[in-house]
DNA sequence: TGGGTCACG
DNA sequence: ACGTACGTGACCCAG
């Protein structure tokens, strides 16, 4: 029995696997081609059982295979961009499980498999060419088959001379003369046009070759000959292209090829989180388990440092480009620059059967690390860890990447960003993903969104969690009592009235039993659980019943009550300050999220929840200096638009709503009433949203054709913005997502749905997320200038919050009059647009007083 | 755990 | 034909 070697055209093999299956990512850094390609080559050796492996890439370099080379690669779609970095990936685990892998600069993968595979013959060895290619059918021969994958990842059809005889009406030898009549346009090829598959292989039936086609074209009649004749030229041309080289020089050396060695590479697919295949390669390779706990063979193995001084040691070293450092209270790991890894023995801080000897707990550990890694350091989650360390606010510690933020940027919509996700829970594993993402952050033109504004907003978020908002309890009890009481009044006088006692009034169920049922109030809507009840249904039907507006009043109180006064009062520390948690990869359009306790939402738009901003205060001797961007979301949709009228309407300062008011009832402005005015406002939110008749009508409550109008009028007035619009979409189509100013991106899957709801929500978020994430990047870079001018003017105010246009400063009240300027100056001059930006500066002792 | 509701931009 | 404004987080109930 012959030995096999495979032979993979990696190229080929990538795109297949890439477009057979769903996107998939290990903490940003994409994995579904890697994940199809070894699913597919696993498949080949277990059905083949080959004993040796190459797998070929192809290579652009400046030596071109033909002349015509740079027009062919130029004619080529781009390679997808998520597809890049996949190769990288692929050829790390390649490698480390000891195969052979192989490119040539100028050179495709295939002239290599064309090259290699008549080696093999002449070492009396059968050549195996794995691909999804069908222009290596060219190579078939005896010696020499094509395992070909077909659409589905896991079908393969094996071709001998015969087979390709069978499936495509012509012989090996005629692969080239076929592809050149009939062209390939994924190839570039152009072949003869008006020449199909089906055409070229009778002509070659019928002539025996290319050459002799070519010879007797005088003789076929009518458009066919015609063309034959006119495109001789082209033909042979075609030919050319579609020839595989067999005699590179290169040297086919089978020892390193050899599937001897596969277990190495296990734990390299365990850190890119390719667990089935670990598997498959585990069983195939006959290994036992505790054999690939291991490190893959061509890193060192991980050094243990168990004391102050074995961990200053292994520190001692100029380090001048980035560590990797991943931290928990269980482990510290670091990788360094050079390549050495170390992991430290850590202490729980208590008294434990599981301490390491002599060891360090997390956060000592870290306080000895960091300032050693004159590079800068790197890792996943760079706030987590500074409170893991416990570090002081404005400590300024040299952050130069963090990968799950990288990740972020790649794709804003994971539901979670932890490590263990995708990649190796330790330093290698962020140093791995550091590498990655480095380059698809470029590819992907997000290189000075991270470093300019997401990186340095880190620190800002830390520095604000660490500080917290200062919170005056008293207050808060104050009204929690006021609240208390008054809950308790609705709640007798709600059951007085109802005439039905005890039932739950937080319960929406039995809620709407007592009211649509026992009082058999009419019902407006249904949820999925039973009657509605929300406040807009309790509305309509609050003239029919006494016992309704005490219900709407309950409610009202009864959340600020639980949800701000209770909750808030358990967060505050010692000092009586707040630290929320601010998230940086929380949201899809690039906000910053808050919770624990959620900060963004503290009430403003009724009188008794305003209250409870009283209780946020500056620490004495300090104030709240608060600003407020102005209408920032419809700014930048006029600069980004390019509507004229939208523009002139911000030069002028005039009050946007009063304006669009103007512009679609055709009046002047000082004719606009207070009832337009509102109407336009909701018209100018709706357009924000991603406007539909239907959710305008609801909205301002009049009819879905009224609102239709109304919008009509709008795109009219402001044609740009129509414009606008339209392009969101169709580019969003097009590119598969939605992009910022910034170049902040936002992935839509929506827009690929069958289902034309899902679509039409697409589009939506298409017109919306350029607009709502752009304003997000422009506060972003605010706070990072702010707080640096605010640390290089060594001011002692700090940033203490953020709410989506709005900045809140805490400021020694010395520093009042500069700080008001400086984050004006900051807010309206970060960016430069074709419209003014506006902010807003109000200075108090509390929230409340800024407003 | 998911849904309903409601606080914010 | 078919359901609808965009983005969040917290609380409570029901199962």
């Amino acid at each position: 029995m012959k030995e096999t070697c495979i032979l993979v055209d990696g190229h080929s093999l990538m795109y297949r696997a890439f477009f057979g299956l769903p996107p998939m990512d290990a903490d940003g850094v994409p994995t579904n081609a890697v994940h199809g390609f070894m699913s597919m080559l696993l498949k080949a050796f277990e059905d083949i059982r080959p004993q040796y492996c190459m797998v070929l890439f192809d290579e652009h370099g400046p030596v071109f295979r033909h002349d015509s080379f740079a027009a062919y690669k130029e004619g080529r779609a781009p390679m997808p961009e998520d597809l890049i970095p996949q190769f990288d990936v692929i050829k790390d685990v390649l490698n480390n499980l000891n195969l052979g892998v192989m490119s040539l600069p100028g050179y495709e993968a295939d002239d290599l498999i064309g090259t290699l595979s008549q080696q093999c013959k002449q070492k009396g060895i059968r050549a195996l060419i794995l691909t999804g290619d069908k222009d290596d059918l060219q190579l078939v021969d005896d010696d020499v088959q094509v395992l070909f994958t077909r659409k589905g990842l896991s079908e393969t059809v094996l071709f001998d001379p015969a087979g390709v005889k069978d499936a495509f009406g012509i012989t090996p030898e005629q692969v080239t003369d076929w592809k050149g009549l009939m062209g390939d346009p994924s190839d570039n090829i152009p072949g003869v046009p008006g020449v199909g598959e089906k055409t070229a292989v009778k002509l070659l039936q019928e002539y025996g070759s290319m050459d002799k086609v070519l010879e007797n074209a005088a003789t076929i009649k009518g458009k066919l000959g015609e063309r034959l004749r006119e495109f001789k030229d082209q033909a042979l041309l075609s030919r050319k292209l579609a020839t595989i080289i067999r005699d590179l020089p290169v040297t086919l050396s089978l020892k390193d090829a050899t599937l001897d060695k596969l277990a190495d590479g296990i734990p390299t697919m365990k850190r890119y989180q390719l667990n089935s295949a670990s598997e498959r390669v585990r069983k195939f390779a006959g290994a036992p388990l505790e054999a690939v706990s291991g490190q893959a063979s061509n890193a060192p193995d991980w050094q243990q440092l168990n004391t102050k001084e074995e961990l200053l040691a292994f520190l001692t070293l100029d380090i001048k480009e980035p560590a990797a450092i991943f931290a928990n209270h269980e482990e510290v790991s670091i990788v360094l620059p050079d390549g050495r890894r170390a992991q430290v023995g850590i202490a729980s801080g208590q008294q434990s059967l599981f301490d390491t000897p002599a060891g360090l707990t997390a956060p000592e550990a870290l306080r000895l690390i960091l300032p050693k890694l004159k590079g800068g350091f790197i890792t996943h989650h760079a706030k987590q860890l500074f409170h893991l360390m416990n570090l002081p606010a404005d400590s300024q510690p040299n952050l130069v990447f963090d990968t799950m933020v990288g990740a972020y940027l790649h794709n804003p919509q994971e539901k979670n960003y932890s490590l263990q996700n995708f990649a190796a829970r330790d330093a290698q594993g962020v140093m791995d993903l550091y590498k990655a993402q480095v380059k698809q952050l470029e590819e992907e033109g997000m290189r000075r969104l991270f470093d300019e504004i997401e990186l340095p907003l880190t620190q800002v978020l830390y520095d604000m969690e660490a500080l917290g908002f200062q919170v005056d309890g008293k207050v808060l009890e104050k009204l929690g009592a006021d609240f208390t009481q008054q809950t308790e009044q609705l709640r007798a006088d709600i059951y007085e009235s109802t005439g039905v006692k005890g039932f739950n009034l937080n319960s929406p169920q039995q809620l709407g039993k007592v009211l649509f049922e026992t009082l058999a109030l009419p019902t407006q809507r249904k949820t999925k659980s039973g009657y509605s009840t929300d406040a807009e249904v309790l509305e309509a039907i609050s003239p029919l019943h006494p016992a309704i507006q005490m219900i709407l009043d309950y409610r009202q109180v009864n959340k600020l009550n639980s949800t701000y006064i209770d909750a808030l009062l358990r967060k505050m520390d010692s000092k009586g300050r707040i630290h929320s948690t601010f998230d940086q990869v929380g949201t899809s359009t690039g906000r910053i999220s808050s919770n624990e306790p959620n900060l963004q939402n503290i009430p403003v738009r009724t009188a008794m929840g305003r209250d409870i901003r009283r209780a946020f205060v500056a620490k004495p001797g300090h104030v709240l200096i608060d600003g407020d961007y102005s209408q920032i979301e419809l700014r930048i949709l006029a600069h980004m638009s390019g509507d004229e009228a939208m523009q002139d309407a911000f030069i002028k300062d005039q009050d946007i709503h009063t304006r669009t008011a103007a512009e679609i009832n055709d009046v002047e402005l000082a004719d606009v009433s207070p009832a337009m005015r509102s109407d336009a406002k909701a018209v100018n939110f709706g357009i924000v949203y991603g406007i539909s008749d239907f959710g305008l009508a609801r909205n301002i409550g009049t009819s879905r054709k009224r609102a239709g109008d109304f919008i009509s009028r709008y795109f009219e007035r402001y044609p740009g913005v129509k414009n606008f619009m339209d392009s969101a979409v169709k580019l969003g189509y097009e590119q598969g997502y939605a992009q910022t100013l910034f170049g902040r991106r936002r992935i839509l899957n929506e827009l690929k749905s069958g289902n034309a709801n899902t679509r039409n929500f697409g589009e939506r978020i298409a017109m919306n997320t350029p607009i709502q994430g752009t304003a997000a990047d422009i506060i972003k870079a605010a706070m990072v200038q702010v707080a640096q001018r605010l640390r290089e003017g060594k001011y002692e105010a700090r940033l203490v919050l953020t709410v989506h246009d709005e900045l809140i400063i805490e400021a020694p009240k010395e520093e009042t009059d500069a700080v008001r300027r400086l984050l004006g100056d900051v807010m309206e001059g970060v960016i430069k647009l074709s419209v003014p930006l506006k902010s807003d500066i109000k200075v108090g002792y509390s929230w409340y007083e800024t407003k």
